[in-house]
DNA sequence: ATGCATGAGCT
DNA sequence: GCTCATGCATA
């Protein structure tokens, strides 16, 4: 039997097709979204002394330095590298964007956030709300009806772009049309859970389930990383990029378990080095002081991320970067408040 | 499996 | 400059 290959040191990826990036009207789904996440009642309750006092900290440093704004910051001198490699060039996969929104808050004093920040009410029944989309869909499984009188016009748009996420994938793949089972959570994590288990059996790895994706010449549809494909399995990937790889991954299924019958899998890879790209790491104690600074503000303003960044000795990309990552961090299906 | 990063598209 | 989908590098 073939054990699981060792992954290969990466993929080639392949331009193939100019693709379009998704459309993508924009809703409000994201101030809802963001509403319903982690906005606990009490945030005095939930942060710890050690927490808040780190945050305060940083807090005091932001003052004074916009106060006495001596210091320009540090010119972002990225070290990325991928010279000739356009590294996005993977062909995408026609997923669904949407939402923007304004937000709110940035220029506020840690004191005004913390009001801001446990005042309940609004944010809180903005994501009652959508929460309860949700849970009726979920009863409701199996219909493709409960969109349908969704009273949000947000959470609508958020169906509308799920739906005709991948016509195309789901036509060539002669799959079901996505109805609400697709969308649904539950249905989500079991697939992707089924999906682990036969991609197993099957005795291929995730790196190589992501590159044999551009061999199911779907349109639009090139190949994907091990991180990806883990991170489906994982469902630590928003709700709607699941929604938009599932017809994917569900086609190179069939297609792979289809495929061994008969004979056997024929992969292809190859490549070339390139210059290496170094990883930053945030040490323990900064990375505690930013986690405590994002418990209080998530979204710090340009100035406040370079006060930061100045005093964690980070820089400010680096700062900017962390706190954008953590923000999509809340919003993967698994830490989803929505779920 | 996950941390830090890039780039597209949009505001 | 943000969000989002994704990726490389690494623990």
């Amino acid at each position: 039997m073939m054990s699981m290959n060792s992954k290969q040191p990466h993929f080639a990826m392949h331009p193939t097709l100019p693709e379009h990036k998704y459309p993508s009207l924009h809703s409000s789904s994201e101030a809802i979204r963001r509403a319903c996440l982690p906005t606990p009642p009490n945030l005095f309750a939930s942060l710890d002394e050690t927490l808040l006092a780190r945050a305060e900290a940083l807090a005091a440093v932001d003052i004074a330095v916009s106060q006495g704004k001596s210091h320009p910051f540090k010119p972002d001198a990225t070290y990325h590298t991928m010279n000739s490699v356009p590294c996005t060039s993977t062909s995408t996969v026609p997923l669904a964007h949407h939402h923007h929104h304004h937000h709110h808050h940035q220029a506020l004093e840690p004191g005004d956030l913390l009001d801001q920040v446990s005042s309940p009410s609004l944010a809180l029944m903005a994501g009652a709300v959508v929460e309860d989309c949700w849970a009726a869909r979920r009863t409701l499984t199996g219909t493709c009806t409960a969109w349908g009188h969704l009273s949000h016009p947000a959470a609508a748009a958020a169906h509308e772009h799920a739906v005709r996420a991948s016509p195309a994938v789901v036509g060539a793949a002669g799959l079901a049309s996505i109805c609400d089972s697709d969308t649904d959570p539950r249905e989500l994590e079991a697939f992707a859970e089924r999906f682990k288990q036969r991609r197993i059996k099957l005795g291929v790895t995730q790196a190589d389930v992501g590159s044999a994706l551009a061999n199911l010449k779907i349109p639009g549809v090139g190949s994907l990383s091990q991180s990806t494909i883990c991170r489906f399995e994982s469902l630590t990937l928003s709700h709607n990029n699941m929604i938009a790889l599932k017809p994917i991954l569900q086609a190179w299924l069939e297609e792979a378990e289809g495929a061994q019958r008969e004979k056997m899998n024929k992969p292809e890879l190859f490549n070339g080095g390139e210059k290496k790209r170094k990883r930053t790491s945030i040490a323990a104690p900064e990375k505690r002081s930013l986690e405590a600074y994002f418990a209080v503000q998530p979204r710090p303003s340009s100035e406040k991320i370079a006060a930061i960044a100045e005093k964690l000795d980070l820089k400010k990309n680096v700062v900017r970067v962390w706190f954008c990552n953590q923000r999509q961090k809340q919003k993967r299906m698994k830490f989803s408040a929505t779920y």
